[in-house]
DNA sequence: GAGTTTGAAACT
DNA sequence: CAGTTTCAAACTC
């Protein structure tokens, strides 16, 4: 009882002192991500609401703490998970940089996780969780304090959590041999941050939904070691070095390990599955084994595991997936500690076992049992995803829900992204509508997203790697950039949002947003020609699509992909991105003063004559840009510029006051995205925005290919500001999001991709410089097909127009 | 929901 | 490269 006083005293004396921390703490978490993503202000705004409230609902669960009285968590949680998934994720997406933030994150964490473990703080990892999971831990941690009776229980699951850290460790080889005890989510995050911001983005994600609830179950047992625990503290450098090994060996061997991800063809979709694997063991073991004991367990643990790494990630995934489920079902609070007390008796016997046997199943059972079982937003939000997923793209290839999410590639990542992106504005919308936008930009943009970005790097890298991936969907992985961006946030944040039927959320973001999943309604192109906006988008037609005798699905990848070479051999830029935001470049250009059109262009610009670009019908407009030199329109009146090169100036007065609208909302998606990526558009005026991990997965020899041979009519020349753009749009005015959602593919992933490719690999600098001396001119030669090569501005990452390589990428050319 | 308009994509 | 046709989205009623 005096234990859980101190306790109370503890986290009330951190919430006290670090209040305003937590404040900001959750704002990050949730905002963070999406702050960084695109404009601060939107987050800002967006994020507010939520951010209040979750505040509010920490605050009143630690006040609930203190007081004798305990409240419900309910409600609040599903948004904190929620939130706190994506801010997580961008957190640990976030570069390097980001990463030191998040250090700083961890640190205000550590302060509020401190209250239930102070012990711990040490460890960052546990942290982030412990934000979110304090206010359920503190509501929880009355509970399971009564519930776990005995101190020692808590101590025991801290232990575990610890052994669950080593055991990853050791399947990474990784001994740590100290391993703080709870942390090892907390250090997996902390190394995804530092190191491997694009693989452990992923993975945080998932991480963070899993602490979302497994750290509400986890807390209280931290809680619990907290009391205990003092003696454990763990060395947070050690903790954190063995985390972050094992997050690069468990994003690294991932591929290797195809057992222990699973058939999931995604590696984003097996990361997550990992990690949130790992983290639901984590629980369960905090939850469930409590006897191997105190830190020295997971020690003696790890060496028993070592033997084969592989072999122990196997396992450690298969005892993931088996406790996961056993901790969902459960809910780990849930089970009394009498249950755990036996559980864990058996669990520790069996942990081994289970591990090994569980391997494979584990992920389909698991999400089912998330699904089932525990009403959890993780479990839901992977539900969701799922759904999303499977019902675009996957067929065929994934048997697993989570393989099918991830399988579809280009298709799954497009879908996944839109629907994720409606989801999460449907969805969010409900606890927040603006963190929904956020969200979704966040997801749509890929500039902002650095954090994103990263983790879509690594993934791509990891899937590139990985043979699996790329060799099962050629289409996907031509799509790469765009999916990547797309899924690695749509992901998430479908995960997260699609706490509903996914069906559903898809249907709702179709028809509103819509964009993100594009649907047809082909007739007579069966889906395999430009026509069809989902495959010139690069994915795979899915439900909501009302296509006749449609040809792009993942059964037909083969046509898919043989149709797309076809297409990209005619015309390298095909499937780029139609829409380049320059947004960062074009300022240099001074478009940035115009706002203007400039700011993002149309590849090829368009040639309206008789909407006056003032429709949709425009692409131009419809992708939120303005007319570029390249366009061929008459009459143009594009309220986002006019290829006169007066961007704005809106003759019209309708037409100026919706250009600075939409400039207004432009650039401050353009500052907030150059904010993030200014070194990147510094370096290349042109590049996009986004510095996306693209570069990596796109193959460099498509673009060059394509571009090379036949660069499109117009050049990149267009920016790739899309993500501003949309951003902007998308909050200021609807219409513009429908058109975005087009762009918005290629934008995010593409853009940034292929026109740094490009730029770079053409030194012709034609475009550079047509660009740069022109920001409207759209048509710069399209030659530069050099992109490939071009190492000067690659330094940057170089964004630029990404919209070719993602294609190129997309298109199987291996 | 059907029909029209529009402009891109595809074809010649 | 230019002109024409085809196509599907956008738009209108």
């Amino acid at each position: 009882m005096s234990t859980t006083k101190e306790r109370e005293e503890e986290k009330v004396s951190s919430e006290n002192v670090d209040e305003g921390n937590k404040c900001e703490v959750n704002v990050k978490g949730k905002g963070a991500a999406v702050v960084v993503m695109d404009t601060p202000e939107r987050n800002k705004n967006q994020i507010a609401t939520p951010i209040s409230k979750f505040e509010e609902s920490p605050f009143s669960n630690f006040l609930n703490n203190l007081s004798p009285i305990k409240p419900v968590k309910s409600a609040h949680f599903p948004q904190s998970l929620n939130t706190l998934s994506f801010a997580s994720i961008p957190s640990v997406f976030t570069s390097p940089h980001v990463s030191s933030i998040r250090e700083s994150r961890f640190l205000r964490r550590h302060l509020l996780s401190d209250p239930s473990k102070p012990e711990f703080a040490s460890d960052n990892s546990v942290k982030v969780d412990t934000d979110e999971g304090m206010l359920d831990a503190v509501n929880n941690s009355n509970k399971p304090k009564e519930s776990f009776g005995s101190e020692i229980s808590v101590v025991e699951a801290s232990h575990e959590c610890s052994k669950l850290a080593v055991e990853l460790a050791r399947s990474l080889n990784y001994e740590c041999s100290d391993s703080p005890s709870t942390l090892p989510t907390g250090g997996i995050r902390g190394k995804s941050l530092s190191d491997f911001a694009g693989s452990s983005v992923t993975y945080v994600p998932l991480v963070q939904d899993i602490f979302g609830k497994g750290l509400l179950r986890r807390e209280v047992n931290m809680d619990g070691t907290n009391e205990i625990d003092p003696t454990k503290e763990p060395s947070g450098c050690e903790w954190e070095n063995m985390i972050c090994d094992a997050t690069d060996i468990l994003i690294f061997d991932s591929p290797g390990d195809p057992e222990a991800f699973t058939k999931a063809t995604g590696p984003n979709f097996r990361s997550f599955g990992f990690v949130s694997n790992e983290m639901q063991n984590m629980q369960d073991f905090s939850q469930v084994s409590t006897s191997e004991g105190g830190g020295d367990g997971s020690e003696s643990e790890k060496p028993s595991t070592q033997p084969g790494d592989e072999t122990q990630v196997k396992e450690y995934s298969e005892t993931q997936n088996m406790k996961p489920d056993s901790s969902l079902t459960n809910d780990g609070m849930g089970v009394g500690q009498s249950e755990k007390t036996d559980n864990e008796m058996v669990s520790t016997l069996y942990r081994g076992m289970r591990r090994r046997c569980l391997v494979f199943e584990m992920v389909g059972p698991r999400r089912k049992h998330l699904d089932e079982g525990s009403g959890s937003s993780s479990v839901q939000e992977t539900d969701g995803n799922l759904a999303c997923n499977e019902k675009q793209v996957l067929p065929p290839k994934t048997v697993n829900e989570s393989s099918r999410c991830i399988l579809p590639g280009i298709g799954l990542h497009l879908n996944a992204l839109a629907a994720s992106s409606k989801d999460g504005k449907v969805v969010k919308h409900e606890a927040n509508n603006a963190s929904g936008k956020q969200l979704l930009i966040a997801s749509g943009s890929a500039v902002s997203l650095h954090p994103i970005v990263t983790g879509q790097e690594s993934l791509n890298k990891s899937l590139a790697e990985t043979p699996g991936e790329g060799a099962i969907v050629p289409f996907e992985n031509s799509v790469p950039l765009m999916e990547d961006v797309c899924r690695v946030p749509g992901y998430v944040n479908n995960e997260e949002l699609n706490q509903t039927s996914p069906k559903k959320k898809r249907r709702r973001l179709e028809p509103g947003e819509g964009e993100s999943c594009k649907r047809c309604n082909c007739k007579k192109s069966k889906c395999l020609k430009l026509y069809c906006e989902c495959f010139a988008a690069g994915v795979y037609c899915v439900e909501p699509c009302a296509c006749q005798d449609c040809f792009n699905k993942p059964i037909h990848e083969d046509t898919v992909l043989a149709t797309r070479k076809q297409i990209e051999s005619r015309n390298p830029l095909a499937f780029a991105p139609k829409v380049i935001r320059s947004n960062d470049s074009l300022s240099e250009t001074g478009d940035d003063s115009s706002k203007t059109p400039a700011s993002a262009r149309h590849k090829r610009g368009c040639n309206c004559k008789k909407s006056g670009c003032l429709k949709k019908y425009c692409e131009c407009y419809q992708g939120g840009v303005g007319c570029s030199i390249n366009c061929r329109c008459e009459g143009c009146k594009n309220a986002f510029g006019r290829k006169d090169g007066s961007i704005f100036i809106g003759t019209d007065g309708d037409a100026e006051e919706e250009e600075t609208d939409a400039f207004e909302k432009s650039i401050v998606d353009r500052t907030s995205h150059k904010n993030i990526v200014q070194s990147d558009v510094e370096q290349n005026p042109d590049s996009a925005p986004p510095a996306t991990p693209l570069a990596f997965r796109r193959p460099p020899m498509q673009l060059p290919f394509s571009l090379k041979n036949k660069p499109p009519r117009s050049s990149f020349l267009s920016i790739g500001s899309s993500s501003g753009i949309f951003a902007s749009q998308g909050v200021g005015r609807p219409s513009f999001f429908q058109p975005q959602p087009k762009f918005e593919k290629p934008f995010q992933s593409i853009q940034e991709d292929e026109i740094p490719e490009i730029l770079q690999g053409t030194n012709t600098s034609p475009i550079s410089g047509i660009k740069t001396s022109s920001p409207n001119r759209k048509r710069v030669s399209p030659p530069h097909c050099n992109f490939a090569n071009s190492p000067g501005r690659r330094s940057s990452r170089k964004l630029i127009l990404q919209s070719i390589p993602s294609f190129p990428s997309l298109t199987p050319n291996p």
